[in-house]
DNA sequence: GTGCTACGATACAGACCTGTATCGATATAG
DNA sequence: CTATATCGATACAGGTCTGTATCGTAGCAC
């Protein structure tokens, strides 16, 4: 049947909590191990190092993240209504108490140096959603669609910092009305 | 005459650049001693605890914002003008090799927990400049204040983060835009 | 049954961390 | 000169971290 839930699932699941709301660094293995009820060795048989455990937790949370893009976006018919579906589904996440702010802006605060294999797969997310960004901020129609993209940037992870640091009832509860108008002013 | 530098000076001093650089936790207290020059004894006299160092810290970094505020706002002639330079000068800022992010953020990042000290101060400091957002906004005549300022708080955090996870020349080259956009469009 | 594999539990090694104790040198006040 | 305080250097205690080694067990193929 393979329903049950595996060892290897179990460690990722937890580790996935912790690391997202108490920090990557905060976390240790002993603590992954006994919170999921996983032996250690079982943890480094699946995965060799923490950092491999880290690396997994965030490919699979860049999975996670355009897995909910395309759903929120697909019934969007078009670009503008898109971007703005995101930043609505953002706006309501982020004052929630679910939302412990961005998983990669949050590896890249810990771990600063962009050799960090973490980082990288942090950048690289980013610059997707950048890319993302400006496609349909070009369909959109505006008049340039790579600072309307960057200004957009800047509001969503503003809005994911404003959760980690103040929690839920925070000062993103405006940063839908705030994409709108960015959006309005580039394309008129 | 009091020109030299004292020890606890050169610890302090050593202590930011190397928090703001790396992080707090990534920093050690023997790694903040060794590249002051100074002896580890002599910085727990000072300070009797990493956490007072890194709240010393904060709480410093806190003035040099608000001096820095000052510095720029003082000769704009509006309230508009006032937050259209802080936005001038913040976006040069995180442009440049020096920019590191935001010690409030990064220390929200490492340290989730509302009850840590350093977070304390960082959302002390958080507050007061979305307080400073909220008055001048009124004062640029904005017709919800309230709503203008967290949008341009939201601006301002996510310029921040950009040039902690993207380094120098990072999205966040037109975050000056961005705001004045949002500006414009409040007090019309 | 028998062999094999995955697993949980635990102990351990080596490194690093915060904070303390100790000692010798230096500088300054009286 | 002498007493006192500050400093640098170093060793150390106790804890935590990552990663490994070991042992006993339970399930499963054959």
């Amino acid at each position: 049947m393979k329903k049950e839930i595996t060892p290897k699932d179990q460690v990722f699941q937890t580790a996935s909590k912790l690391f997202y709301q108490h920090g990557y660094r905060a976390i240790g293995v002993d603590t992954i191990a006994a919170e999921s009820g996983i032996g250690k060795m079982t943890l480094y048989r699946h995965y060799p190092s923490k950092d491999d455990l880290i690396t997994a937790y965030l490919k699979d949370s860049n999975e996670l993240f355009w897995n909910n893009f395309e759903a929120l976006t697909k019934d969007a018919p078009t670009a503008r209504a898109k971007l703005m579906a995101f930043f609505e589904s953002l706006q309501e996440y982020v004052n929630t108490p679910a939302c412990y702010g961005c998983p990669f802006l949050n590896v890249a605060t810990e771990y600063p140096e962009t050799d960090y294999p973490g980082h990288q797969v942090a950048l690289e997310h980013k610059q997707s959603v950048r890319a993302k960004f400006r496609q349909l901020a070009k369909e959109a129609g505006a008049k340039k669609p790579d600072v309307l993209a960057d200004q957009l940037f800047l509001l969503m992870d503003g809005a994911y910092m404003a959760s980690r640091m103040f929690g839920a009832n925070n000062p993103a509860a405006h940063v839908a009305s705030a994409a709108r108008t960015l959006i309005e002013a580039a394309v008129e």
